[in-house]
DNA sequence: TGAAAACTGTTTCCTAGGCAAACAATTCTG
DNA sequence: CAGAATTGTTTGCCTAGGAAACAGTTTTCA
Protein backbone atom coordinates (compact mmCIF):
# COMPACT_ATOMS: atom_id res chain seq x y z
CA UNK A 1 0.00 0.00 0.00
CA UNK A 2 2.54 2.15 0.83
CA UNK A 3 4.68 0.81 -1.60
CA UNK A 4 2.25 1.86 -4.75
CA UNK A 5 1.65 5.39 -3.57
CA UNK A 6 5.72 5.58 -3.18
CA UNK A 7 5.97 3.71 -6.66
CA UNK A 8 3.52 6.43 -8.21
CA UNK A 9 5.83 9.42 -6.84
CA UNK A 10 8.92 7.84 -8.11
CA UNK A 11 7.57 7.27 -11.46
CA UNK A 12 6.76 10.93 -11.57
CA UNK A 13 10.12 12.00 -10.35
CA UNK A 14 11.74 8.97 -12.66
CA UNK A 15 12.19 11.42 -15.93
CA UNK A 16 13.15 15.09 -14.01
CA UNK A 17 16.48 13.77 -11.75
CA UNK A 18 15.22 15.27 -8.70
CA UNK A 19 15.53 12.64 -6.27
CA UNK A 20 11.93 11.11 -4.10
CA UNK A 21 11.16 14.14 -1.55
CA UNK A 22 11.83 12.92 2.30
CA UNK A 23 9.15 13.42 4.60
CA UNK A 24 10.31 14.64 8.23
CA UNK A 25 7.17 12.84 9.70
CA UNK A 26 5.82 14.50 12.83
CA UNK A 27 9.11 16.90 13.04
CA UNK A 28 7.33 19.62 11.08
CA UNK A 29 4.61 19.73 14.32
CA UNK A 30 7.87 19.77 16.59
CA UNK A 31 8.80 23.48 17.36
CA UNK A 32 12.02 21.90 18.64
CA UNK A 33 13.03 21.26 15.04
CA UNK A 34 12.17 23.98 14.12
CA UNK A 35 13.89 26.24 16.34
CA UNK A 36 17.42 24.30 16.13
CA UNK A 37 17.32 24.25 12.00
CA UNK A 38 16.79 27.90 11.90
CA UNK A 39 19.25 28.64 14.75
CA UNK A 40 22.03 26.31 13.13
CA UNK A 41 20.97 28.56 9.88
CA UNK A 42 21.30 31.72 11.18
CA UNK A 43 24.02 31.14 12.69
CA UNK A 44 26.03 29.93 9.40
CA UNK A 45 25.14 32.66 7.76
CA UNK A 46 26.65 34.96 10.35
CA UNK A 47 29.68 33.44 11.26
CA UNK A 48 30.18 32.90 7.01
CA UNK A 49 30.40 36.99 6.82
CA UNK A 50 31.02 38.52 10.69
CA UNK A 51 34.33 36.21 10.38
CA UNK A 52 36.92 37.76 8.33
CA UNK A 53 39.45 39.23 11.27
CA UNK A 54 37.35 38.11 14.87
CA UNK A 55 36.81 34.61 14.02
CA UNK A 56 34.77 34.81 16.83
CA UNK A 57 31.83 32.21 17.44
CA UNK A 58 28.02 33.89 18.19
CA UNK A 59 28.65 32.99 22.21
CA UNK A 60 32.06 34.38 22.64
CA UNK A 61 29.90 37.51 21.02
CA UNK A 62 26.67 37.68 23.45
CA UNK A 63 29.49 37.22 26.16
CA UNK A 64 31.50 40.31 25.44
CA UNK A 65 27.80 42.11 24.60
CA UNK A 66 26.33 41.24 28.01
CA UNK A 67 30.01 42.17 29.54
CA UNK A 68 29.71 45.79 27.80
CA UNK A 69 26.39 46.72 28.79
CA UNK A 70 27.18 45.37 32.02
CA UNK A 71 30.71 46.69 32.61
CA UNK A 72 32.16 45.01 36.54
CA UNK A 73 29.56 42.08 36.37
CA UNK A 74 31.04 38.92 38.07
CA UNK A 75 31.41 35.30 36.37
CA UNK A 76 28.59 34.51 38.41
CA UNK A 77 26.15 36.97 36.83
CA UNK A 78 27.40 36.65 33.37
CA UNK A 79 27.08 32.90 33.75
CA UNK A 80 23.12 33.39 34.76
CA UNK A 81 22.61 35.38 32.31
CA UNK A 82 23.60 33.01 29.65
CA UNK A 83 22.09 30.54 31.63
CA UNK A 84 24.92 28.24 31.77
CA UNK A 85 27.14 26.48 34.22
CA UNK A 86 29.93 28.78 36.22
CA UNK A 87 32.58 26.39 35.33
CA UNK A 88 31.26 26.88 31.28
CA UNK A 89 31.93 30.68 31.99
CA UNK A 90 35.57 30.61 32.62
CA UNK A 91 36.56 29.32 29.30
CA UNK A 92 35.09 32.11 27.26
CA UNK A 93 36.54 34.60 30.01
CA UNK A 94 39.66 32.84 29.23
CA UNK A 95 39.25 33.53 25.54
CA UNK A 96 38.15 36.90 25.51
CA UNK A 97 40.52 37.63 28.13
CA UNK A 98 43.27 35.77 25.88
CA UNK A 99 42.56 38.08 22.70
CA UNK A 100 42.48 41.60 24.97
CA UNK A 101 39.17 41.97 24.69
CA UNK A 102 38.00 42.15 28.06
CA UNK A 103 40.18 41.88 31.64
CA UNK A 104 39.41 40.38 35.22
CA UNK A 105 39.15 42.93 37.71
CA UNK A 106 39.86 42.84 41.18
CA UNK A 107 36.17 43.99 43.29
CA UNK A 108 37.22 46.10 46.57
CA UNK A 109 34.06 44.59 48.09
CA UNK A 110 34.62 40.63 47.86
CA UNK A 111 37.97 38.88 47.09
CA UNK A 112 36.49 36.37 45.54
CA UNK A 113 34.76 38.46 42.94
CA UNK A 114 36.43 39.49 39.62
CA UNK A 115 35.09 42.64 37.76
CA UNK A 116 34.90 41.81 34.16
CA UNK A 117 36.15 45.36 32.55
CA UNK A 118 36.36 45.44 28.70
CA UNK A 119 39.37 46.88 27.04
CA UNK A 120 39.57 50.00 25.11
CA UNK A 121 40.34 47.52 22.10
CA UNK A 122 37.79 45.67 23.67
CA UNK A 123 35.38 48.18 23.19
CA UNK A 124 36.17 49.00 19.77
CA UNK A 125 36.29 45.21 18.50
CA UNK A 126 32.66 44.82 20.68
CA UNK A 127 31.49 48.37 18.64
CA UNK A 128 31.75 46.73 15.67
CA UNK A 129 30.74 43.45 16.10
CA UNK A 130 27.28 44.74 17.28
CA UNK A 131 27.04 46.58 14.15
CA UNK A 132 28.04 43.54 12.06
CA UNK A 133 25.87 41.18 13.80
CA UNK A 134 23.05 43.74 12.98
CA UNK A 135 23.98 44.01 9.78
CA UNK A 136 24.44 40.24 8.89
CA UNK A 137 21.40 38.95 10.55
CA UNK A 138 19.14 41.39 8.99
CA UNK A 139 20.57 40.36 5.55
CA UNK A 140 19.49 36.90 6.44
CA UNK A 141 15.94 37.99 7.40
CA UNK A 142 15.52 40.29 4.92
CA UNK A 143 15.30 37.15 2.27
CA UNK A 144 12.70 35.29 4.15
CA UNK A 145 10.71 37.58 6.30
CA UNK A 146 8.84 40.99 6.22
CA UNK A 147 10.04 43.64 9.28
CA UNK A 148 6.77 43.22 11.16
CA UNK A 149 6.87 39.49 11.11
CA UNK A 150 10.47 39.59 12.22
CA UNK A 151 9.06 41.68 14.68
CA UNK A 152 6.37 39.35 15.84
CA UNK A 153 9.16 36.67 15.92
CA UNK A 154 11.54 38.10 18.16
CA UNK A 155 8.01 38.83 20.46
CA UNK A 156 7.06 35.33 20.56
CA UNK A 157 10.49 33.91 21.56
CA UNK A 158 10.86 36.41 23.70
CA UNK A 159 8.24 35.01 25.48
CA UNK A 160 8.86 31.61 24.81
CA UNK A 161 12.60 31.89 26.65
CA UNK A 162 11.41 34.60 29.20
CA UNK A 163 14.55 35.58 29.26
CA UNK A 164 13.65 39.98 28.45
CA UNK A 165 15.86 42.45 28.80
CA UNK A 166 15.55 44.39 31.98
CA UNK A 167 16.96 47.30 30.05
CA UNK A 168 13.12 47.01 28.31
CA UNK A 169 11.87 47.10 31.85
CA UNK A 170 12.57 50.73 32.82
CA UNK B 1 28.44 58.91 34.98
CA UNK B 2 28.23 54.91 34.60
CA UNK B 3 29.26 54.85 37.81
CA UNK B 4 26.26 57.35 38.94
CA UNK B 5 23.87 55.22 37.61
CA UNK B 6 24.53 52.15 38.22
CA UNK B 7 24.90 53.44 41.82
CA UNK B 8 21.04 55.18 42.11
CA UNK B 9 20.00 51.75 40.49
CA UNK B 10 21.85 49.68 43.16
CA UNK B 11 20.64 51.78 45.68
CA UNK B 12 16.74 51.34 44.71
CA UNK B 13 17.38 47.90 44.84
CA UNK B 14 19.55 47.41 48.53
CA UNK B 15 16.35 46.78 50.59
CA UNK B 16 14.44 44.30 48.07
CA UNK B 17 16.60 41.16 47.95
CA UNK B 18 16.79 41.82 44.04
CA UNK B 19 20.11 41.55 42.37
CA UNK B 20 20.50 44.59 40.30
CA UNK B 21 19.33 43.72 36.77
CA UNK B 22 21.77 42.72 33.89
CA UNK B 23 20.91 43.67 30.65
CA UNK B 24 21.33 42.61 27.26
CA UNK B 25 23.17 44.76 25.44
CA UNK B 26 21.68 44.24 21.90
CA UNK B 27 21.26 40.59 22.29
CA UNK B 28 17.75 41.39 23.02
CA UNK B 29 17.32 42.85 19.14
CA UNK B 30 19.51 39.95 17.85
CA UNK B 31 17.28 36.70 16.59
CA UNK B 32 20.50 34.07 16.92
CA UNK B 33 20.39 35.09 20.57
CA UNK B 34 16.44 34.22 21.08
CA UNK B 35 16.37 31.24 18.70
CA UNK B 36 19.20 29.49 20.99
CA UNK B 37 17.93 30.49 24.12
CA UNK B 38 13.78 29.50 23.18
CA UNK B 39 15.82 25.67 21.71
CA UNK B 40 17.68 24.85 24.54
CA UNK B 41 14.18 26.12 27.03
CA UNK B 42 11.83 23.61 24.64
CA UNK B 43 14.91 20.87 24.89
CA UNK B 44 15.45 20.83 28.53
CA UNK B 45 12.01 21.21 29.76
CA UNK B 46 11.14 17.95 27.04
CA UNK B 47 14.27 15.81 27.61
CA UNK B 48 13.28 16.25 31.64
CA UNK B 49 10.11 14.69 31.29
CA UNK B 50 10.17 12.23 28.22
CA UNK B 51 13.30 10.57 29.58
CA UNK B 52 12.32 8.63 31.81
CA UNK B 53 13.29 4.77 30.45
CA UNK B 54 14.24 5.96 26.68
CA UNK B 55 16.41 8.18 27.69
CA UNK B 56 16.65 9.48 24.17
CA UNK B 57 17.93 12.89 22.80
CA UNK B 58 15.80 14.97 20.11
CA UNK B 59 18.06 14.29 17.41
CA UNK B 60 18.18 10.81 17.92
CA UNK B 61 14.52 10.77 17.84
CA UNK B 62 14.52 13.07 15.17
CA UNK B 63 16.98 10.35 12.96
CA UNK B 64 14.35 7.73 14.53
CA UNK B 65 11.05 9.94 13.21
CA UNK B 66 12.53 10.52 9.77
CA UNK B 67 13.24 6.82 8.86
CA UNK B 68 10.03 5.63 10.48
CA UNK B 69 8.49 8.19 7.59
CA UNK B 70 11.21 7.50 4.74
CA UNK B 71 11.50 3.82 5.53
CA UNK B 72 14.20 2.23 3.30
CA UNK B 73 16.02 5.48 2.77
CA UNK B 74 19.69 5.42 2.34
CA UNK B 75 22.36 7.09 5.37
CA UNK B 76 23.18 10.03 2.52
CA UNK B 77 19.56 10.71 1.98
CA UNK B 78 19.00 10.87 6.38
CA UNK B 79 21.88 13.14 6.61
CA UNK B 80 20.91 15.16 3.92
CA UNK B 81 17.58 15.71 5.59
CA UNK B 82 18.56 16.70 9.17
CA UNK B 83 21.33 18.99 7.40
CA UNK B 84 24.43 17.14 8.49
CA UNK B 85 27.42 15.62 7.40
CA UNK B 86 27.64 11.66 6.01
CA UNK B 87 29.86 10.92 9.10
CA UNK B 88 27.77 12.24 11.70
CA UNK B 89 24.69 9.92 10.76
CA UNK B 90 26.98 6.98 11.06
CA UNK B 91 27.48 7.46 15.18
CA UNK B 92 23.40 8.44 15.41
CA UNK B 93 22.48 5.26 13.13
CA UNK B 94 25.39 2.86 15.45
CA UNK B 95 23.25 4.44 18.13
CA UNK B 96 19.64 3.44 17.08
CA UNK B 97 20.87 -0.03 15.92
CA UNK B 98 22.41 -0.78 19.44
CA UNK B 99 19.28 -0.46 20.66
CA UNK B 100 17.43 -2.48 18.57
CA UNK B 101 15.36 -0.26 17.04
CA UNK B 102 16.83 0.06 13.60
CA UNK B 103 18.65 -2.27 11.05
CA UNK B 104 20.72 -1.37 8.03
CA UNK B 105 19.59 -3.95 5.49
CA UNK B 106 21.13 -4.34 2.01
CA UNK B 107 19.69 -2.73 -0.91
CA UNK B 108 19.72 -5.40 -3.86
CA UNK B 109 20.23 -2.28 -6.49
CA UNK B 110 23.07 -0.69 -4.62
CA UNK B 111 25.70 -2.74 -2.97
CA UNK B 112 26.49 0.52 -1.18
CA UNK B 113 23.44 1.73 0.13
CA UNK B 114 22.10 0.45 3.23
CA UNK B 115 18.33 0.85 3.69
CA UNK B 116 17.18 2.02 7.00
CA UNK B 117 14.52 0.54 8.25
CA UNK B 118 12.43 0.49 11.66
CA UNK B 119 12.54 -2.87 13.80
CA UNK B 120 8.67 -3.75 15.08
CA UNK B 121 10.27 -2.30 18.66
CA UNK B 122 11.55 0.48 16.79
CA UNK B 123 8.25 0.87 15.62
CA UNK B 124 6.80 0.63 18.94
CA UNK B 125 9.33 2.69 20.47
CA UNK B 126 9.35 5.89 18.12
CA UNK B 127 4.91 5.89 18.06
CA UNK B 128 5.16 6.29 22.29
CA UNK B 129 8.15 8.45 22.04
CA UNK B 130 6.22 10.58 19.35
CA UNK B 131 3.11 11.05 21.70
CA UNK B 132 5.34 12.00 24.28
CA UNK B 133 7.19 14.88 22.13
CA UNK B 134 4.37 16.31 20.90
CA UNK B 135 2.44 16.30 24.12
CA UNK B 136 5.26 17.45 26.06
CA UNK B 137 5.55 20.73 23.58
CA UNK B 138 2.34 21.04 24.26
CA UNK B 139 2.51 21.24 27.57
CA UNK B 140 5.61 23.82 27.56
CA UNK B 141 3.56 25.62 24.62
CA UNK B 142 0.37 26.44 26.33
CA UNK B 143 2.17 27.69 29.45
CA UNK B 144 3.26 30.19 27.32
CA UNK B 145 1.64 30.96 23.67
CA UNK B 146 -2.01 30.60 22.57
CA UNK B 147 -2.63 28.30 19.76
CA UNK B 148 -2.59 30.64 17.04
CA UNK B 149 0.55 31.70 18.28
CA UNK B 150 2.27 28.62 18.05
CA UNK B 151 0.44 28.17 14.17
CA UNK B 152 2.30 31.96 13.46
CA UNK B 153 5.50 30.87 14.88
CA UNK B 154 5.98 27.25 13.25
CA UNK B 155 5.22 29.04 10.06
CA UNK B 156 8.09 31.96 10.80
CA UNK B 157 10.08 29.62 11.48
CA UNK B 158 9.43 27.22 8.86
CA UNK B 159 9.94 30.04 6.35
CA UNK B 160 13.13 31.22 7.82
CA UNK B 161 15.21 27.79 7.72
CA UNK B 162 13.62 26.54 4.34
CA UNK B 163 13.29 22.87 5.24
CA UNK B 164 9.37 22.70 4.44
CA UNK B 165 8.34 19.01 4.70
CA UNK B 166 7.67 17.56 1.52
CA UNK B 167 4.60 15.96 2.40
CA UNK B 168 2.74 19.41 2.45
CA UNK B 169 3.42 19.76 -0.95
CA UNK B 170 0.98 16.87 -2.06
C1' DT C 1 32.74 35.87 68.79
C1' DG C 2 33.21 31.76 66.31
C1' DA C 3 31.69 27.88 63.79
C1' DA C 4 28.94 26.44 60.03
C1' DA C 5 26.86 27.57 55.74
C1' DA C 6 27.03 29.73 51.38
C1' DC C 7 29.25 31.79 47.51
C1' DT C 8 33.12 32.48 43.77
C1' DG C 9 36.28 31.14 40.60
C1' DT C 10 38.84 27.26 39.12
C1' DT C 11 40.34 22.69 37.67
C1' DT C 12 39.67 18.13 36.06
C1' DC C 13 37.00 14.78 33.86
C1' DC C 14 33.32 13.48 31.06
C1' DT C 15 29.73 13.77 27.42
C1' DA C 16 27.32 14.97 23.07
C1' DG C 17 27.58 16.55 18.57
C1' DG C 18 29.68 17.77 14.53
C1' DC C 19 33.25 18.68 10.66
C1' DA C 20 37.29 17.31 7.54
C1' DA C 21 40.03 14.15 5.30
C1' DA C 22 41.17 9.80 3.82
C1' DC C 23 39.75 5.10 2.33
C1' DA C 24 37.67 0.85 0.10
C1' DA C 25 33.84 -0.78 -2.26
C1' DT C 26 30.73 0.16 -5.65
C1' DT C 27 28.38 2.45 -9.43
C1' DC C 28 28.10 5.72 -13.08
C1' DT C 29 29.94 8.10 -17.32
C1' DG C 30 32.01 8.95 -21.47
C1' DC D 1 37.20 -0.12 -20.18
C1' DA D 2 39.26 3.92 -17.55
C1' DG D 3 38.25 7.60 -14.82
C1' DA D 4 34.90 10.18 -12.08
C1' DA D 5 31.41 10.13 -8.62
C1' DT D 6 28.88 8.09 -4.66
C1' DT D 7 28.34 5.53 -0.17
C1' DG D 8 29.46 4.19 4.22
C1' DT D 9 33.15 4.24 7.40
C1' DT D 10 37.14 5.42 10.29
C1' DT D 11 40.20 8.51 12.45
C1' DG D 12 41.33 12.74 14.36
C1' DC D 13 40.05 17.04 15.88
C1' DC D 14 37.24 20.74 17.70
C1' DT D 15 33.49 23.27 20.32
C1' DA D 16 30.23 23.63 23.90
C1' DG D 17 28.67 22.31 28.02
C1' DG D 18 27.69 19.79 32.67
C1' DA D 19 29.24 17.45 37.31
C1' DA D 20 32.06 17.24 41.03
C1' DA D 21 35.59 18.62 43.91
C1' DC D 22 38.63 22.33 45.73
C1' DA D 23 40.50 26.53 48.20
C1' DG D 24 39.71 31.15 49.35
C1' DT D 25 36.35 34.30 50.95
C1' DT D 26 32.18 36.17 52.87
C1' DT D 27 27.82 35.68 55.33
C1' DT D 28 24.85 33.85 58.84
C1' DC D 29 23.49 32.96 63.15
C1' DA D 30 23.55 30.76 67.54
Amino acid sequence: MADARVGRLASQHRDAAEPPPVSYGVLGRLLGFHLRRSQTAVAAHVMDRVNPEDAITPGLFGALEVIAANEGLAQSDLAKAMGVDRSSIVKAIDQLEARSLIQRLPSDRDRRRHRLCLTPAGRATCARLRERFLAQEAVFLQARLSAEEVETLMGLLERLHGAADPACLA
